[in-house]
DNA sequence: ATATATATTTAAGCTAGCTTAAAAGTCTGT
DNA sequence: ACAGACTTTTAAGCTAGCTTAAATATATAT
């Protein structure tokens, strides 16, 4: 058995090569948990003998299916408990992530799988984010970010880029939330904001970083 | 925040005062805890600046009002989270107590607030152990071990002494669980088991030990 | 190509929590 | 009241994971 510490630098290992294609630096590790780089260099020395990741000096570090199975299996377990907290408990979207980094490490193949089924076999998570499976895949879905729509395209809201509480907040504030419809007004060029129409009812400008965490199923075209 | 550690030392020393009336001592922690007299000496020295217990050298170890408030509160989590692995995602009682050590270690008052509304505010958990409320309180049952019980009084089972899992498996063979009916045919004086009819169709017999772990809330006298 | 900046590793040392072995205190029976 | 048994504490030392400071690699800009 891992220990706590032991899955967050796997976990990290992976959300990093998930963005960077390849290998995870040290420096990235650390940041992401919040450690000093020296910690990580330690760390990653005393793991690699545990055959989660490849580890070579100055090189960073790239997981093997042994610690990408890992890392799918805390993917898979925080999401699953963050549909929990919001479709079961009733917590916002935006209270829920704090709460699933601890449930994640609770070590039950039992729990996990009555607690998929309790929920109904999501496919995602209260942000949009797809559940792995047991065997670690993903659900893959067609979507486009808002920043990528034209004016007069349409579009149901799937999924978050971010999930930083204050963006969550603000897309509360303006009532948008999964399921929610987008229509695209204009693009603005100047700051390449977009003017947009949130549920056929109310217009609002949201800017081009607001777009970018955006992601939309199209509608098809009328 | 005090460390997982420490809430288990600190849980440890509260079941043991429970029943010893008074304080714990060092051999007893250790032998809770699955640890060494020597490591309990060292933890108590260095944890007795926070003020959970009160502890003076050889002897022994008192909890006071915070400790005590801080085992309670790990109490009432464990068993609502007992509740919902047994209620909800439909473990049996035997099986949720490994789980539910773990899930009371997840550090988040409104994740029990929320918990608790869920459930419905039980008041007690799987094996009818009462659930302490927010400020720590029991709600108290008038109840009986079988093992007091004469021949001819019936009542319903509402609780069980210990639960380790080989008990409740054999009370899951004979079909006993909370809400069962138990009615005393005989006492059996030469090894002080009992005759008993369970939910008015088996005569089982129960050994002394069984009875004794036994609770039953009588019924009225017919 | 070399100086400078940045990234990484090494070294030394800290705390929490554990262990075993030995020392010291407490209890019990005669 | 004291010998022997049991309990508790002390002492020394271990591992996991962390820190800071210094040393070493690597990358970059001229």
């Amino acid at each position: 058995m891992a220990t706590q510490t032991e899955e967050d630098y796997i976990k990290a290992i992976y959300k990093i090569t998930e963005k960077n294609q390849g290998s995870a630096s040290t420096n990235a590790i650390a940041a992401r948990l919040s450690t000093s780089p020296a910690s990580v260099t330690d760390m990653l020395k005393r793991l690699s003998s545990k055959d989660y990741f490849h580890y070579e000096k100055y090189k960073g570090v790239y997981l093997t299916s042994k610690g990408i199975k890992m890392a799918t299996t805390l993917v898979r377990k925080h999401r699953l408990w963050e549909v929990f907290l919001v479709d079961k408990l009733k917590f916002s979207w935006d209270e829920v992530h704090d709460i699933a980094e601890q449930l994640e490490h609770i070590n039950s193949d039992e729990l996990i799988t009555k607690l998929d089924g309790y929920l109904g076999y999501p496919k995602y998570d209260p942000h949009g984010d797809p559940i792995p499976n047991e065997a670690g895949k993903f659900t893959i879905r067609s979507q486009v970010s808002l920043f990528n729509m034209n004016a007069n395209e349409s579009g149901v809201i799937v999924g978050v880029r971010e999930h930083d509480t204050s963006f969550l907040r603000y897309l509360n504030d303006l009532n948008i939330n999964l399921g929610t419809t987008i229509k695209v007004i204009k693009h603005i060029e100047f700051d390449h904001s977009k003017k947009v129409l949130i549920n056929n009812t109310t217009e609002e400008v949201l800017s081009q970083k607001a777009a970018h965490n955006l992601f939309l199923k199209k509608n098809k075209d009328i």
